[in-house]
RNA sequence: GGGGUCGUAGCUCAGUUUGGUUAGAGCGCCAGUCUGUCACACUGGAGGCCGCGAGUUCGAGUCUCGUCGGCCCCGCCA
């Protein structure tokens, strides 16, 4: 006797062509409904649901064994296809059913801490614990379902297009740039460490230089940094580089890309080519590198209207070089004292010293600032804000980039607790934002950081700015954003040695440290390397936005807490003394 | 590193403001009735380390301190 008997259907495929088929079923207890005399059985597998069903005055015996079965318990089942008497059109299988004629309980189950039911309201914890179980409930497969269809939707694209696939190692050399490396001890090689690669940027430049003109793949990355609703340290990359190419090329090639995945996924027609905005554009009509341009509310920027006004807090600003920003909040004058005070708050959490604000009701101006202001001023600023009947004004004076990106969460905000956000949420809005700076002052360590990284090659007619202005130069670097996530992003390489040079010159590193960190790909660098470049897009957010998830653990299978825990198997773990002598490490202990 | 918020039955939550008999509800579970259910319905029943540890008090789910964990955000991260 066969431990069970095979199916020869799964649980989603019978339809009422199927009438009068005998069938085999395998799968999991969903639920039991015994009505006395009347027994039904909902199996379930991955690919769907079947009802099985039981008269028990002309299967005694059978309903008899049935009377066991319990949620979760594994069964195999054999029967004829029926059409139902009372059918059910919310189900693909609900025409038909299965008049059940054997089955045996191939394993039971003890009972679930949570039922496995599609709208669940158990704490993520738990259900984290328990993924396993997590993952049986249909919902949660449909978003593996859809990434594996983002899987081969890239795969089909990039190779129809002549990329490569090529590995590049999950081990590799610590880098000092970027984000903070996690480190795997060398037990051959006492007291060094690989990397676990942040990207692998380095391979795939020097994939180029291989000669290999078109890469691909879709590869793991590691960042030890924390993590958030949207960010876990392991997440996955579609790797891209490419040689003889400029921006534009890689523009239209990942614009088809999505055209191709949206229309293979969503069904959904994207029009392409996408938008381009400059960062400086995208910060001070958004505040934000990665603006949603699914609406408006845009910022207005007053500081030529105030810099010589009477009240201190904005013209001394202006004094600073900083800037004197608002958003105009349509319709939101009846924001109550309360309301106000959240905004503040929630302005303050971005470094705001305060929000100043202007309402417009009943042809009267309310400010707490409008004692300070003249009232030219205050028209002036009305105006250039399109003020209205109803309107009200926030208002941002701060060092430029601070004005800016606290009206762009101000922004946010106000579209979030006015609706809008929602109105707009089937809506796909793609953009490439162009011309970041290449370089940015980083006030902690007293140096110029790379933004992007050190490989990113600045814009050509900028390059003698790297001796007089090195803040002012603009990098060929670009992100692609959907929606105000930023979903990849890329840059044209430098691909000649002495311009490498002179960046790590600019980053602060001595010719010495540039060879011991960067020395193999500045002498890969000098052996014929070709123009070239490439862009990383990040595979758990497309997922995400495709299935209008914000949670990324919705999408990666076995996820970590955002304290980086992996509740199900308990990682991180302590290990044993032995192993770590092995390693030559020793734990500091904290008092 | 910082801020916010939550932790009470298997699950979701009420009770905490103002300390006071035996800590409640819905779902699930168990038993029974039921011939067309599909979140079956109905009747009955079992089920509690109030996250953990100290403290205050005659008395703590409730107050204080600490600690562990979840979620969200800032910093960080591209």
């Amino acid at each position: 006797m066969a431990l069970f008997q095979k199916r020869t259907h799964n649980c989603g495929s019978l339809r009422t062509e199927d009438s009068g088929e005998k069938v085999i079923l395998n799968g999991w207890v969903a639920t039991v409904r015994d009505l006395g005399g009347l027994f039904f059985i909902d199996l379930r597998d991955r690919y769907g649901i079947t009802q099985l069903f039981i008269h028990p005055e002309d299967s005694p015996a059978l309903v008899e064994r049935a009377r066991q079965l319990k949620s979760e318990f594994v069964i195999w089942a054999s029967g004829t296809v029926c059409m139902r008497e009372n059918p059910n059109p919310k189900i693909p299988t609900g025409l038909i059913e299965i008049l059940l004629e054997d089955f045996d309980i191939i394993n039971r189950s003890e009972l679930p801490p949570f039922e496995i039911i599609n709208d669940i309201t158990t704490a993520e914890d738990l259900r984290l614990k328990y993924r396993y179980l997590d993952l049986r409930r249909p919902d949660l497969q449909k978003n593996f379902i859809m990434r594996n269809l983002v899987y081969q939707v890239t795969h089909n694209y990039f190779a129809e297009n002549d990329f490569l696939e090529i590995e590049t190692p999950v081990m590799m050399k610590s880098t000092p740039e970027g984000a903070r490396d996690f480190l795997v001890p060398s037990r051959i090689n006492k007291g060094r460490f690989y990397a676990l690669p942040q990207s692998p940027q380095i391979f795939k430049q020097i994939l180029m230089v291989a000669g290999f003109d078109r890469y691909m793949q879709i590869v793991k990355c590691f960042r030890d940094e924390d993590l958030r609703s949207d960010r876990q340290f392991e997440f996955t990359q579609i790797d891209i580089e490419m040689s003889f190419i400029e921006r534009e090329d890689i523009f239209s090639l990942i614009e088809g890309f999505f055209v191709r995945l949206w229309k293979e996924t969503l069904g959904i027609e994207v029009e392409a080519p996408f938008l381009q905005m400059s960062y400086n554009e995208a910060m001070t009509r958004y505040g934000s590198d990665k603006p949603d341009l699914r609406f408006g509310l845009e910022i207005n920027t007053i500081t030529d209207l105030v810099s010589n006004s009477e009240f201190k807090v904005f013209s001394d600003i202006v004094q600073s070089k900083g800037e004197v920003a608002l958003i105009n909040a349509k319709g939101c004058a009846g924001y109550s004292r309360k309301q106000l005070d959240e905004l503040t708050e929630f302005a303050k959490k971005y470094g705001a010293k305060g929000l100043a604000w202007i309402k417009f009701s009943g042809g009267v101006v309310n400010s707490p600032i409008s004692k300070f202001l003249s009232e030219s001023e205050i028209e002036k600023i009305m105006k250039a804000a399109g003020c209205e009947e109803g309107d009200l004004l926030l208002i941002s004076s701060d060092t430029w980039h601070r004005c800016y990106t606290i009206l762009g969460a101000v922004r946010l905000e106000i579209a979030r607790r006015t609706g809008i956000l929602e109105q707009v949420k089937n809506q796909y809005s793609f953009l490439w934002v162009t011309d970041f700076p290449l370089l940015e002052y980083d006030a902690e360590s007293g140096r110029f950081i790379a933004m992007h990284h050190p490989f990113t090659s600045p814009v050509d007619e900028d390059i003698p700015l790297m001796d007089t202005a090195p803040e002012k130069v603009r990098a060929k670097a670009y992100d692609i954003v959907l929606n105000g996530s930023e979903v990849g992003g890329g840059s044209i390489r430098i691909h000649r040695g002495d311009i490498q040079k002179r960046m790590f010159e600019l980053l602060g590193f001595t010719p010495e440290d540039a060879d011991a960190k960067f020395g193999f790909l500045l002498d890969a660098l000098k052996y014929g390397a070709p123009p070239h470049g490439g862009i990383a897009l990040g595979l758990d957010r497309i997922t995400m936005l495709l299935l209008g998830t914000d949670n990324i653990r919705d999408v990666i299978a076995f996820p970590k807490t955002t304290s980086g825990l992996s509740l199900m198997d308990g990682s991180p773990s302590y290990v044993d003394e032995a192993q770590l002598k092995e390693l030559g490490i020793g734990i500091i202990k904290n008092e």
